[in-house]
Formats: C-alpha cells, structure tokens, sequence
DNA sequence: GATGAATGAGGCTTCATTCAT
DNA sequence: TATGAATGAAGCCTCATTCAT
C-alpha cells in the first residue's frame, strides 16, 4: 500500500513537471493536455486517471512550486543572522528560484485569470505566505533600524518584480552567470530598503 | 480615395482599441474574434475585411500600443531638464501607462509566445526603441555624475520589472490614488540609481 | 429583416426535426450530434450556430413536439360536442401523434433523465398542459353523468399509457391500420371511463 | 468445482443486481462500469472476469428479471381458480413489479435500443413468453364467457401499456400506497376486458 | 481472482477562418 | 463593406476495454 501510493505520488510528480514545463512555454491556454501527455510518452487519456481535469493539474502544479519556495524562506528567516543578511538571502533565493525553476515559477503570476474560486483562494493563501516572508524581514528591519522605509508592502513588490522580470531577458549561457546576477541584484535593491 | 482611406484607418483603429481591451481581460487565447466584433457592434466576420487574421490584428494593436509609449518618452527625452528630471517623468509616464492601459501594456510583456517572426521582429525592436530611452537617459546621468551606478542595462531592468509588477496588485478605486504610486514609486526606484 | 429571421426559424425546425428522429432511434444519449448533422448534410460545428448545446437543441425538441399535441387537443375541446365525443376524438388524436410522430412523442416520457431544472421545468408544465386537456373533459363528463369514475387522475393516466404502448408494438404497414387502432381502442378505453 | 462455481454464480448474481440499480437511475448509456463496480467495491477491471463486456452484463440483468417474472405468472396461471381471478392476481404481480423493481422493469421496454440480435433474440423470447401467460389467461376466460372481447392481443397490450406507465408517475412515499394502486388498476382494467 | 494503470475511440464544444450574397 | 452561415481542426473529457502483475 505504502509502495503503490509512493509510485502514485511520484509519478503525479512527473506530470506536473511536464505540465508546468508545457505551460511555461505556452501558457495555460496555449498548454494542451495533449502535449503534457506526449512529454512522457503518454496518452491524454491517461492525464485523467490521476488528475480530475486539466484546471486540477495546472493547480497541482502551483501548489507544488509554490510549497517549494515557501519552504526555502522560512528556513532563512528561521537563521540567526542580521535581517539585511535575511533579506540578500532571500533575494538570492528568488532570484534562483526565477532563473532555475523559470518554468514553474512563470505560473505564479496571473493565477486569477486560470482558476476558480475553489482553487484560487488555496493559491493565493500560498502567494501570501510566500510574501509575507519578504514582509516579515523588512519589517524587523525596519524596527531595528537596519532599514528604512515607510511603504513596506510597496517596497516588497519593488523587489519582487524587479527580480520577477529577470526572466524576460536572461539567457542560461549567457554573458552573465546566475550568481553575478545575484550579486549584482543585492547591490542595487538593497538601495531601495535603506 | 483619400478620404475612404481615413475611414478605413479609423474604422481599423476603432477594431485594435477594442481589440485590445478584450485581450487584457482575457488574455490572447482567450479574446474571440467573436468577442472583439461584439465590441463594436459588428460579426466577426467583417473583421476580415481589415485584417487578415487574429495574429495580425493582435500584431497590430501591439504597434500602436508601443508607438504611443516611445513617442511620450521622446518628448521627455527631449526637455531641457537634469537626468533625473527626465527619469521621474520617465518613470511616472511608464507607470500611468501600465495602470491606465493596462489592457495594452500585458501584450508587451511575452511577445514571442503570441507571434511568429515575421511579425515578432517588428516588435521587438519597437520594444528596444522604447526601452532605449530610459538607456539613453540613464547612460548621460552617469555621464554627467547625476547618477552613479556601473551595471546600465541591469538597472533599466530592475526599474521596468518593478514597474511592470504594479499591473499584478493595482486595483483601481483601491486605496492608492494613481499619483500617490507614482511618486511612491520614484522615490524608491531613483534610490536605485543614486 | 423578417425573411432572413424566417429562414433561421425554418433551418432550426429542419434541425429539430432531424434530430427528433436520431434521439428516437438511439435515446438522448445514444444520439450524436455528428449524426444528427449528418442526417442534414451538415456538420456537427454548424449545430452549434442555432443551438446552444445539445441539452439545448433536444430542449426544442420537446418544446415543438408538445406544442403541437396541446394546440390539437384544445382545438378539440372546444368544440360543441358531447364529452365522450370529445374524450374519443382526444384518443383517436393521440394515437395518431404517437404513431404517426412516434419519433417525436417518444421525447416526452422521461425528460427528468435528460435535462435540468432550467430546462426541465417548462417541459413539465407543457406536459401537465397536454394532460389537462384530457382531466378536464373527463371532469365534465363526470359531472353531466356521462363518465362514472371516481379516479379521474389515474383513469387519465391508464388512458394515456395504454395508449403510450402502441409505439412498442405498432408497426406501419402491419396487418392493422391506424384507423382500425384508433376504433379498437376508443372501444375499449371508453369501457373504463364507464 | 461445484464449490467454486456456485461462488461464481453468487458474484455473478451480485454484480447484476448492482447493475440493474445504477442502470436504472441512470439509464443504460449513463451507467458506467465504474459506477456498477462502486457499488460493489470492486474496481471496474474485475468486472471482465465475470462479464464479457457491458453489453453482456446487461443482457443478463434482462435474463434474471425477466425470468423472475416469468416463474411468478406460470405459479398464479396453474393455481386453481377462475381466469378473473387469475388475471387480477397477475395485474397485482405486474404492478408490484413495475413498482418495486422498476429498476429492472425499464430496461424491458425498449431492448432494441440496447442489444444486438445474438442477445436481442433470447430477451425478445422471454418476453413473449412473459406476454403469453397474460393471453392464456384471457383466451380462457374468453372461451368460459367471463370475458367478452374480441382484440385478444390488443386487450393484453392495454393492460401492459396501462400498466407499465405507472412507472413514470409513482413515487414510492406518495400518496397511495402500492395495494391501493393495484386495487384501482384491478378494478378499472377489469372492465376492459367484460 | 483482483487491480492499478493505460489506452484509444468517440463525444461535446469552441473558434478562427472562409465565402456567397 | 458587411454579414449570415458553414466548416473543420483542435481541445477537453469520458469510458469501455485491456493487460501485466
């Protein structure tokens, strides 16, 4: 029972990973579950016998990028370091997020114009969560002095699309690597908390 | 002849406004011809007497979209005022652009998912144009000493995504007024830049 | 203006009425709306130009199919004769349609199976409509003397599904004409409102 | 063996039991297999260790009722009492049938919807010989002079027609019971037939 | 015997596109 | 110019059926 269900959770994995790879490049309308079932040498047909319908397994697939990425933060809020230290970890954090796993982390933009209230709200909540790391840091640091800002919710967004849009022009083999990228991105938003 | 043509630009440029207000709230699968043509009280089938088909009205509205927002930071360019002058209102017309036309301003964002290179390249060089100006101002407040930072193309990126982003959480009749983000914005964007 | 509005109403018949006969051969779910089209020389994507869906399209089935067999009966029971008159002329007028427009009367006896509420209301008044006609003379004919049941809702519906059952056995160009039928019933249907 | 196989025989009898049930709610095309094999907690493959295919499946679901029936009039026909008689108690059975069982009872009416000749024949059959208890019973009653008609065939498919309509107004709960609703039928079919 | 998993055919529906009028 | 009508491709989804284990 336990093997069979671990086999049943894996591969549910592997389809949401060709889901979210399809979407990337296409969109959710764009996304065919035809095309999601030809990535792994499946019939759409057998889509269904894990996932209800394709809305289901587009939602599956936020909630696994997005469980991801809440873990990664709290596990840096949770470090016992300076809250500026918190915060370029995060950032760097993100930014790989955006870079490496850019496929899944294209989804968690315009969730509001693919899903229905009873799997949006779960999605949101997740967004918000996710968020509310950032706040939280830039809150403490504000309140020790190491920022200083009065926007906080504002300021978040600042950073958070500045490092969305990074997708849009950065190329893997290109000029610049992942972890100048980085650095270079610390520099210059760290300007906008202090 | 003259003057049936100004109808016909008119009557096309009456069908890309409507156009483009469909595919912001829908997005481009999700606009219909039908939908479009509803619009503006018409069947979808006269649609085809303008343009040849969806890409290449979509592809359209594109144009006209980026025309207006290079020509409004040409104008700004060209005052005679400081670097920083230019960026504020640079930065201000961007945001009132992402807000206001919201509708238009999300085609920009992921062109090549939507359109094949015939018509991509006149985009994305329209795309380049527009951003070349917010480059160019950038590029002589270094110059100049107004503003002092090493990585140009980085920052323009940085200050476009995190003004890009604002489509993702502006609410209309919400609490901020569009004139309060815009200065918020400015305050915290030229910290980049300083 | 008219014209064109009559010729949509004629096609939307010629539909229906294709497809009375598909959904009668095959049941509502046995019926495609391929076949259906195809009866017409059409293609199924046409159908949907006239019909919202198929719920929609057999909707109209029904509504057609009872309007007809409502309008006759009333017809009847206006008329200066007397109730048994009248009682029989509805039964020779029944067995008529049910034989005669076998395909479309079938429609009518389960409905709940096939559509939902929106729909399935009207079509539920339309056949309490058609039954009443037949109440209400059996009413008057127990009242004059001339009927002596106590009943009258249950007599009303052995009427009817006596009648019903012709369509199991009946076969045109059997051995019995529909007005022989229509005689041996009458004869024997009047025995148990006596 | 014998063992083993009466353990067949019992699965077989509960699995067609299921069958009629979810066939009867939802009709035969809308039953599903899966439906079928939930009732039973079983899963839909295991199904085909037992049937052929649905359509077997419900071809003996035909079989099982329609012997049923079958058995219960050959008892009342033999029984040593006046042919009025016998054909009340038969009416009684067939109502009782119609009511209690009237999942089985519909896929009755229209067989050739649902089967193909090599089934078709068999169930046509049983019907007939269901239908021949009733004319045996009238003939003799006709011959005896308790019965004045000259339509045997047609007097019997009144009663049937009559009676399977019940079907489509009773509710189990509502307002009569079935014992009063066999007396009706008895008293007012009876006078079809003298 | 039973089942989990996969398949593929077929059904409903949408929609860009075409074309005669 | 405009439109009513039709088309056909493509997408989502269901489900009877199969089969290795």
């Amino acid at each position: 029972m336990k093997l069979s269900e671990k086999k049943l959770q894996k591969k549910k994995e592997e389809i949401i990973l060709s889901a979210v790879k399809i979407v990337n490049e296409k969109g959710y309308q764009g996304a065919t579950m035809e095309e999601i079932a030809a990535e792994l040498l499946m019939t759409k047909g057998s889509l269904y016998y894990y996932f209800k319908n394709k809305e289901d397994l587009i939602f599956q697939c936020h909630v696994l990028v997005l469980d991801q990425g809440i873990k990664e933060l709290e596990v840096i809020f949770n470090r016992e370091i300076s809250n500026e230290q918190k915060l370029k970890l995060m950032i760097a954090s993100h930014i790989r997020f955006a870079i490496e796993k850019k496929e899944t982390f294209n989804m968690i933009i315009k969730p509001e114009k693919t899903f229905h209230s009873e799997q949006l709200n779960p999605i949101l909540q997740k967004r918000n969560e996710y968020s509310s790391w950032f706040d939280q840091v830039i809150e403490e640091g504000v309140k020790v002095g190491e920022f200083k800002i009065k926007e906080l919710k504002i300021v978040r967004m600042i950073l958070l699309g500045a490092m969305n849009w990074i997708q849009q022009w950065y190329k893997p083999n290109g000029e610049k690597k992942i972890e100048e990228v980085q650095e270079i991105y610390e520099e210059y938003l760290m300007k906008v908390v202090k």
